[in-house]
DNA sequence: CCGACTATCTTGTCATTGTCAAGATGGCCA
DNA sequence: TGGCCATCTTGACAATGACAAGATAGTCGG
């Protein structure tokens, strides 16, 4: 890859070489996820020697963590650009649903990322006070502030008489849950790699928010 | 682990010892998945060399895929049973996705194993007739025959008028995409490690199949 | 009954990886 | 100016997946 800079400075750039290694690994776990991810490589793609990431991130899955988390901010931003777009409250909920997926569908390797079970297992299972544990509660906050774009919609939509009654956490789970199995089985089993993938996903999804409508 | 048998004969066990590799595998992938199994370890549980797993399996992803095979035909099993068990089409969908949730929750690294990335990646780029290649296709069949069942489920219901109109595709796809969506977010996200997580789960699935009924 | 064949398993090796420990470098502050 | 320290490098180690070559035992043809 292109050196890291023309002035081939070869250290001491302080804290931009953590946003270089979280960039460059953002390239890397594509398209097989965590498991394609490797600090060596990042490093050597990024220029610097095998340990230089150790710095910033203690372990390999420290990494992941930070990686996973740039991806949930973009998905989040994709889901309300898309939620802005619409005014009808079933509409809004299907566009976030259906922009779920389709960030899944264009980078599957940061989706998969985001939801590996290796971070998943730490995460039930963190060391207490670790250095670069930010890393992972972070992540926690981002995975809860994105569900809640889901359950205002619903809530907002429930106030006003579009959707149906139950709790909000329940009704915005279904669709999560649809929208998130639905993403996984277009990635992780070779689901409908040849017919419209999307439409498709309208399809499936208008059929279960359909169970979320007021009648 | 205990030693393969009391009378300690070193090798030449034939096809019993392939079985006893995906036994041993079985084992391994809990609670992690595909990231927890080693080769190499499994052949120790076994009592053999490190190479010996190499006559059966080329590569560590087509032990996996034995792997997540035998997943699969276990579910399937635990699947067909609870649709026995009930006798309303609704019920029986409903069953069925419970125990694919329930399923998942009992063998996370199992579940995990069978729709790991790996697996799917290889199985969009099948290196052709290479030897062991029969792991891979056997995947994609009995991954079929699981959707299946929740198609079956559906068509017999609509014909009794139980569903909606539609295509009993998209039906059962709404309701495995929900299914497999919120096994993922229990385990994949600590989600409801304090609630009773298959209440939670018939909760949610309702309100999803409350969009398949016919009304 | 003997010798060769073959499937089955073993031993040895290599490149790669994650992690740790120790050393070098250069800016910053007393 | 001189020392301190964050930052990065070099070096090392064990583990792994993969490959090659060798050993072992049952079998089969003569």
């Amino acid at each position: 890859m292109a050196p890291r800079d023309s002035k081939k400075q070869a250290y001491h750039w302080g804290e931009q070489l953590r946003g270089d290694l979280v960039e460059e690994a953002l390239r890397q776990v594509e398209p097989l996820g965590i498991a394609g991810l490797s600090a060596r490589e990042v490093a050597r793609g990024v220029g610097v020697s095998h340990a230089a990431p150790a710095h910033y991130f203690p372990d390999r899955l420290a990494l992941a963590a930070a990686v996973a988390a740039a991806g949930f901010e973009q998905m989040y931003e994709s889901i309300e650009a898309a939620v802005r777009a619409r005014r009808k409250h079933s509409e809004k909920l299907l566009a976030a649903c259906l922009a779920y997926v389709e960030f899944a569908l264009e980078r599957r390797g940061l989706y998969r990322t985001m939801y590996a079970p290796e971070l998943a297992e730490r995460l039930n299972n963190l060391p207490r006070s670790r250095k670069g544990l930010d890393d992972f509660t972070n992540l926690s906050q981002l995975k809860a502030k994105g569900f809640g774009v889901f359950v205002d919609i619903v809530r907002d939509g429930q106030a006003e008489g579009a959707f149906r009654a139950g709790k909000a956490d329940d009704l915005a789970r279904a669709a999560t849950a649809a929208a998130h199995g639905l993403a996984r089985q277009f990635i992780d089993e070779g689901l409908g790699v040849r017919i419209d993938r999307m439409a498709h996903a309208r399809q499936v999804m208008e059929i279960v928010l359909d169970g979320l409508e007021a009648r």
